[in-house]
DNA sequence: CTGGTATTTCAGTTTTAACAGAAACTACGA
DNA sequence: TCGTAGTTTCTGTTAAAACTGAAATACCAG
């Protein structure tokens, strides 16, 4: 890690941290903030040492990347090795990481609202209370993941621009 | 466990999991799920009773959710004992929980990338690069901050009417 | 004060997740 | 089809987090 300047370092440790406060592997968070501010695509080996880590470690951490889809492996001319490169744009990273992280836990989680509520809608089934409740959790993540929908489908620039429209927000919908 | 109703225990789990992949960890959740169903405050023997576990580990984790100020004590005529209440509007629920993550990991790391950026400007800095990726990652933070600002200030029905103001979106943004 | 009840803190243990190193596998060129 | 460079998988170890039970503390009523 040495081998890094102090910001660069600064950057990555505090990258790692964050991640493990969203549920993210602390070494995983930090492969990708090398990516992020790394000029050019990296393989294992160096990976390995920038940041004194296991080559299996590496290697495992990288394919969660790869899975999260913000990485994506390079090849240059003359070299076998894989490279790997992280996705530079934060807005489009963002929405990625938000897209996989709907499918793989919000759309679940819908899907299990359903289920119980449902479920709990059997004639004779004794939870009233809990019925209503999932079924007001369930109608929240139906109403968010329409809107996200719609604005995953916006290209970034739309969505840029949106965001930025900022205090007009107030206008058109403060009044309850 | 098992003096809940399946749909509950369902519930449940499937929240602790939930949390777990979120960076909160799973008896807290669980702890959360079970008073969100309640249709009565509990107080933490029941908590203890219902889900078993310790009841040094209820303490600690309903201490957890009152810092992240999602759950309320509440006193009952002729009770000493502290009784627990979970928010129960989702819509509510979700703003308080963003603005807490906000407050605890999102402006400090605006914070940190704008020392980063700040230190790469000094004279004789080797990390151009660098600097231009913070830099931009930065920008992302700050601009998405005061959006999410100006929607916190909206009451929650407006939130929801801009929730749901849905196919909009792409009339007035999609052109890019 | 004193005794009873409720809650929190703390030290030690258990459980879980992260990790390293070795072995296994893969792809490819000679 | 052998050798080599590269990558992944697997197994045992280590480190971190979660958890328990006991002890300490707080709170209140008499």
């Amino acid at each position: 890690m040495s081998k890094l300047t102090p910001v660069q370092q600064k950057f990555i440790l505090h990258w790692g941290e964050m991640g493990l406060k969203w549920g993210i592997n602390r070494t995983v968070a930090q492969i990708h903030a090398l990516l992020f501010i790394s000029p050019k695509p990296l393989n294992a080996e160096q990976i390995c040492d920038l940041l004194d880590v296991a080559r299996s470690n590496v290697s495992t951490s990288l394919r969660e990347l790869q899975n999260w889809k913000i990485v994506k492996v390079v090849h240059t001319m003359g070299d076998r090795r894989d490279h790997f490169e992280s996705m530079k744009d934060a807005w489009e990273m963002f929405r990625v990481v938000l897209d996989e992280r709907k499918m793989r836990e919000i759309d679940p989680t819908v899907a299990m609202l359903r289920d119980c509520v449902a479920e709990t809608e059997k004639p004779g089934a004794k939870d009233e209370y809990t019925r209503e409740r999932l079924a007001s959790l369930r109608d929240f993540f139906v109403t968010m993941s329409g809107w996200y929908d719609q604005v995953d489908q916006l290209p970034t620039s739309g969505i840029i621009k949106f965001v930025k429209m900022g205090d007009k927000l107030r206008k058109l919908f403060g009044g309850g």
